[in-house]
DNA sequence: ATTACCTGTAACCATAATAGTTACATTAGT
DNA sequence: ACTAATGTAACTATTATGGTTACAGGTAAT
């Protein structure tokens, strides 16, 4: 029972918390104390963003900072920049099967479209939610919260 | 780099090809030869199946058959059967985030829905297909090719 | 320039899932 | 009884994940 690599959820968390700490400083350690892990993986994360031009980061100097606006990142560059999973390939379909066979020699060529389908419908998900979202629903809990204490 | 297990693939496979031979007696030999692997983990998948009440299958009896109507079998249901992924857990997200900081005390509430949105989308697109459909376009493509050779 | 600090990575580890395989107990039909 | 098929347990190799240590290399402050 598999499952997409937390990088993703982490990949985000990173994201908003760079937000939210965009008058401070945003270390690795600083990072990895509010994922709660180790700052080497947090760099390795970091890194992925960066490849993909969602963040700034230098060598030296300490901090993260977003290299594009809130509302222009959305969770699908979030999932393609830490590469949890390939370009249509995210159903694995067996090869070699039997050409001999009518079904064997058909079947990838049938369900590879559909499956196709079904990962592009769920990315559609995510390129229809922004880092600001996230951000913003972070307030909205956190206000909620604050009220009922 | 992650991706669903080939046992749904092969469970279409499976379920496509008995259709095929349905005059004819599906043994997990007659099955593996077609899917190209071996007869043991045909049988594993088709206990699966058979568990997810899809085929019809008795021990020291040769062959499988299904247990519903071809157009009454969805992907959906060969992708649950199959158990390649966890409901609402597709995508895996970390816990034990720090409550102390904004975002880790809210960042699993706000995008656990997101990402559960996300998955109900792609197991959508596979609930509107069903064996039927795959059977048919098999045909289709079987006929083409014949046309043109 | 030395120090202190941070990023970037290589290397390594434990764990878990996948796909495949062997072997065998169990069951059914002849 | 014999044959043949299913159902499983057990084992393997491979790979991804998440975590960790260690350290090279860059930057800034003193």
């Amino acid at each position: 029972m598999m499952s997409i690599s937390s990088r993703f959820a982490v990949g985000i968390h990173i994201l908003s918390l760079i937000e939210f700490n965009k008058d401070g400083i945003s270390s690795s350690e600083y990072l990895a104390e509010s994922v709660n892990t180790n700052p080497a993986l947090i760099r390795k994360i970091i890194g992925m963003l960066k490849k993909a031009g969602l963040v700034e980061v230098h060598p030296g100097i300490a901090g993260t900072k977003l290299a594009r606006q809130l509302s222009d990142i959305t969770l699908l560059d979030v999932y393609k920049a830490v590469n949890v999973v390939q370009k249509h390939e995210l159903f694995s379909v067996h090869e070699n099967s039997n050409i001999k066979c009518v079904v064997g020699r058909n079947i990838q060529d049938t369900i590879i479209p559909i499956l196709s389908t079904a990962q592009s419908a769920l990315e559609k998900v995510l390129e229809n939610v922004t880092i600001e979202d996230i951000v913003k629903d972070i307030t909205e809990k956190e206000n909620l919260d604050k009220r009922h204490s």
